[in-house]
DNA sequence: ATTACTGCAAAGCATTTGCAGACTG
DNA sequence: CAGTCTGCAAATGCTTTGCAGTAAT
């Protein structure tokens, strides 16, 4: 059957409600908040309880499976699949529409800091403007 | 008196508590967030309360005074005083330690975005990791 | 069978809002 | 004096937690 088939991530037990979470994660190309997979797994038919979203989100993250990600100005947090390639995202300051950029600025710029004594371990990167569908004019 | 001397920005109504608002976030040279500057105004004899704060914060951004930062995994919002100066800040994933970087990976990058038609009005950044207090060992 | 996970309800906490009185220009 | 701002209290909304029953290995 297709969870058989599902890639499922190492030393993490497999449950309905976690393949629903993923799945609904899957389905989202921008990141998500819980709320709206909560929606979604109701409209598959698989409905999580809201709370269990956020316990399976967090234990996700600690796995290194999801990724939170923090949005200024959005009161929500987002959490999107980690799919072990470099995001970040601009937000539109008007719709709220998330784009997502594939390139890094920070390639250059994280040995830099290694200088001073700090290790990164990640980074978080936003840029906020107008996108094209909305234009500068508010 | 003092309050005569401080440089006020345009338009801005001038009032104790926003007088007091901008001390504490003067006071401290990392951002803060509400419930600090509201303690801080206590401290200072000038006690603002905290829905105020909130108020007179949201007030300051929509003015260009102030800017908010989103610390991802710190449910709270910061506030930190615009000095006109790009800042951006490496977090310690241990400590919580916030330290302030003042070069900006952004600068080259931005015009490439313009290209997509996303016009950008701003950006934040945060980099996680180490300080060199904690070091890369947990 | 044992241990971990989930549904559900209720608490927790940062932030927002309503309103009457106080203050600024 | 008119309009705005503030103290205070109560509400809001996202997120967390406790507990008993359920499911996974």
């Amino acid at each position: 059957m297709a969870a058989a088939e599902r890639d499922w991530p190492d030393g993490i037990k497999k449950t309905k409600q976690r393949q629903a979470v993923l799945t609904a994660l899957e389905g989202s190309g921008n990141p998500i908040s819980a709320a709206a997979i909560c929606a979604q797994t109701e409209k598959a038919g698989a409905a999580v309880w809201l709370s269990t979203v956020y316990r399976v989100l967090e234990f996700f993250v600690r796995k290194g499976v999801v990724t939170k990600v923090a949005v200024l100005n959005s009161d929500m947090a987002l959490y999107e699949i980690n799919r072990f390639q470099h995001k970040h995202y601009a937000v539109c300051v008007r719709c709220r529409k998330i784009i997502p950029m594939d390139n890094c600025p920070m390639e250059k710029f994280v040995p830099k800091l290694a200088d001073d004594g700090f290790q990164v371990t990640g980074h978080n990167l936003e840029l906020y403007g107008y996108c094209g569908d909305c234009g500068a004019k508010g």
